[in-house]
DNA sequence: GAAGTGATATCCT
DNA sequence: GGATATCACTTCG
């Protein structure tokens, strides 16, 4: 699994939410036998951002937001659907960037048992689908993404083109350029 | 295009 | 305490 680069370091998330998003492309994540290369994500302010869950301030769920950076925040919704952030900014400072949808890298047999879909291309291209395939759960949230099970890598990735365009399925700040994704991949999102 | 699902937040008593 | 509206989605038609 080194052969997909060294951990990211906390310094890597203690930059405003947008740098922390689009620098996460490419990189890889990786839980426990499960490995992905990140091709999409989008970026949650928590000031003035009224699409994103630290918008009205701190509550029980959106704790982990305002802590220290490098730490996953993982919740639940529409009922059967988990989603998987990554906490940015300072401590004390609330911003998360989404994992929209990884490329599989390893341990796709075993995200095919857990999604039960044979193709590829529908294993990790959407926010629910890849924690489904990757095995996260709420039992996740405020993880440690620097050490434990649950963590992500430098990847080393190659040059590669960056999308910019406004985030799906929200209902707030519509028009914020704020999703970002590899130009080109196929394993986005539709 | 619509249904389904349940946790969460924000009312109301 | 309880009721209800909302939700950063997926699946199947």
């Amino acid at each position: 699994m080194q052969a997909f680069g060294s951990i990211l370091p906390k310094s890597f998330y203690a930059r405003p939410a947008a740098d922390v998003a689009r620098d996460l492309l490419g990189r890889i994540l990786v839980h426990g036998e499960c490995a992905g290369r990140i091709v999409e994500t989008e970026a949650y302010l928590g000031i003035d951002d009224m699409a994103a869950h630290s918008a009205r301030g701190i509550t029980p769920r959106t704790r982990v937001i305002f802590g220290p950076p490098g730490h996953a925040y993982v919740y639940f919704i529409y009922g059967m659907h988990e989603c998987l952030n990554v906490v940015a900014e300072p401590d004390g400072i609330p911003g998360c960037a989404l994992i929209r949808s990884l490329e599989p890298l390893a341990g796709i047999e075993r995200m095919r048992q857990r999604r039960k879909r044979e193709r590829v291309l529908d294993l990790c291209s959407g926010p629910g689908k890849l924690t489904q395939a990757m095995g996260i759960t709420r039992k996740q949230n405020g993880a440690d993404l620097t050490k434990g099970p649950l963590r992500l890598l430098d990847g080393n990735p190659s040059p590669f083109e960056v999308e910019i365009t406004p985030r799906i399925g929200i209902s707030a700040c519509v028009d914020w350029p704020l999703r970002f994704l590899i130009s080109g991949n196929q394993f986005v999102s539709r």
